[in-house]
DNA sequence: TATGAATGAGTCTTCATTCAT
DNA sequence: TATGAATGAAGACTCATTCAT
């Protein structure tokens, strides 16, 4: 019986360990997430935990990590086919699926999200913006000539279409408004976007 | 020597309790802010500080009450003055009214808002939403004509609206980016505004 | 408006507060009892509390030597009433009249000896103990030819007779078994204290 | 050096918490009984005193229960081998077992009893007295012909009987009578028992 | 490498008592 | 005498982290 390969193995062990506490936070809360239920979550030792994570600090960076890494992946998938013309679609398709994601798994990742506020998820964000900004623009440059951006800063704007979509949506995820369908939601940015840039 | 009447009393202590937390939490950041470093800022006992909060969640909710009532102050501020020909300009000065009062007292509660994140300050939020979402749909019903709102969902743009400036200015307040000025910031913001209701 | 009296008023005062104390007592339980909730109970402030009593214990030793008074003032009016022939319905007569005191004042004081083993009630015992063993003994020397306490040692069958019947009192009152009624309960302690002594 | 086996050794520790409680309410009463200086006197963290007894109250509940079993132990001892024509003599024998027990150990549990009053070993009394009722009423029911229990209600005489010696006798160990010797007082308590049974 | 018992600093909170007014 | 705000020692309990096995 061959035994997996150590580095391979470490890495699902992390991987375990990550979901684990993903799962214990979605269960009980941010606040009872403590470094023995995840241990126990994840079946192993709390030393064992502490193996692969030097702190419960970093075992948070490392699940905020993996989820914006998932969210950069599909930012990064929308960019790959989007047509000049479909900046709306653009911003609806990407909206949908990051929505999913959240949902997928039986909402996992959606209660981590509800609880970004107490997690560091902040400076993820950064992250995020920076790619969104940086996809954006190159956007923009392709298709010079349909841009109208003399009436204002672009940077700022860029950096306001970003961070307003995010935040917005976390804040809608977190707790979702009564007056306002996700569908309306979605659409709303669509046309704030276009209305923005082009 | 003339006795302080004792409600007066006890509402400037309360008042300076609670500035205590505000400082600890702008020196030392909110994971230091024990009871008993917020007593001794204080300066008071820990049992004075439970004479007059029955807890420090308490303390924490008549923090972010004091300041979402003063950010709610501001926009009632700018209500009053309104006129219907400056929307753009409404913003604008709400803005750096909401800036100035942020960095007012050597940025007490900038440094505060900077861990809104991890207090629940999202649930004051809410009082701030509803005042922006009641005050915009008043101002726009006072100019029909005007308005074409017949492209797209207006409490969905309004709640985009109001939840983007917020959280974005937020976000601002609580880490610049290089890029962006706060004056082109506030303008596209206004821009922004005008561009999604008029 | 005269004055009421200094020392009739502070009597009455200390009344109050002992008042006061049973009356928290069995309205919050033991546990609740503070200092202050006594003290606002009797309407006074606990700086007053503090000018009758140098304690909290002596307060509860005041409560408790009142209630082991009142107890002795039973013992004592059946003792001068008793008639020879009716030690069996002495003994009736006693633990009702006992249970009728407990029970008085929406069984006030019986909230107070349901928690008579958290207080130090066992030391006012002492008092009780010695009362109804003179009372005994000089009952049983007033009629020496019926008694046939040959058999035994008397100060220990008086010894075991009075705290078997305290003991047991209070704990039958502090936790009735379904088992055993009241009267059940009198009837037998009647009839052990004959069949012990004569 | 041989491993200990964990379940042993928990259950060794467990047993040293115990005993631990068991001494320090011994040396310095029950209200200086805190959970640092238990800790301390098992000689172990507070925290680990926490990994096996989930509060404070858990920790009394388990000395006393072990006193409790302890007694029962003893009352079975005593049921096994009892002759019909010794009632009396079961008596003496078992009351001198508990004695024996509660001064061994260099009256370590006699200084916990001593406490008694203050603890809930009140609610262990109902085993005690059930263990008592059912014993002696098992006993009564294999020799019918013997027993007069014509005069009076059986139950409230076992009722009496059991809470009249186990208060009784807790009473005098914690507060010995200077005119009673503790051989007269077991003496008696079986010429009680038998004069109310037979 | 894995284990998980042990650690103990640190947290919030309570409440009897004091004392300036 | 009365007040009640102020005190602060003390308590129970938590949990991230370590380290001997």
């Amino acid at each position: 019986m061959r035994k997996i390969p150590k580095q391979a193995r470490s890495r699902l062990l992390v991987a375990s360990i990550i979901d684990a506490t993903a799962i214990v936070i979605a269960k009980h809360g941010l606040a009872a997430a403590t470094t023995a239920r995840i241990a126990e979550q994840a079946g192993i030792s709390i030393g064992s935990l502490y193996q692969y994570f030097d702190s419960k600090e970093d075992l948070y960076e490392a699940l905020l990590e993996r989820i914006v890494e998932k969210l950069m992946a599909l930012v990064d998938k929308q960019t790959m086919t989007v047509e000049p013309f479909t900046l709306s679609v653009w911003v609806t398709t990407l909206l949908n699926d990051v929505w999913d994601y959240l949902a997928a798994d039986n909402g996992l990742y959606l209660q981590v999200v509800r609880n970004w506020s107490q997690l560091d998820f902040v400076s993820g964000m950064d992250v995020l913006e920076q790619k969104m900004l940086s996809v954006l623009s190159v956007y923009l440059l392709q298709q010079p000539t349909r841009i109208s951006h003399n009436t204002g800063d672009l940077p700022a704007r860029l950096y306001i279409i970003t961070n307003s979509i995010l935040f917005t949506l976390l804040r809608y995820i977190s707790k979702p408004s009564p007056l306002v369908s996700r569908q309306s939601l979605i659409a709303e940015f669509a046309s704030m976007v276009e209305r923005s840039l082009l």
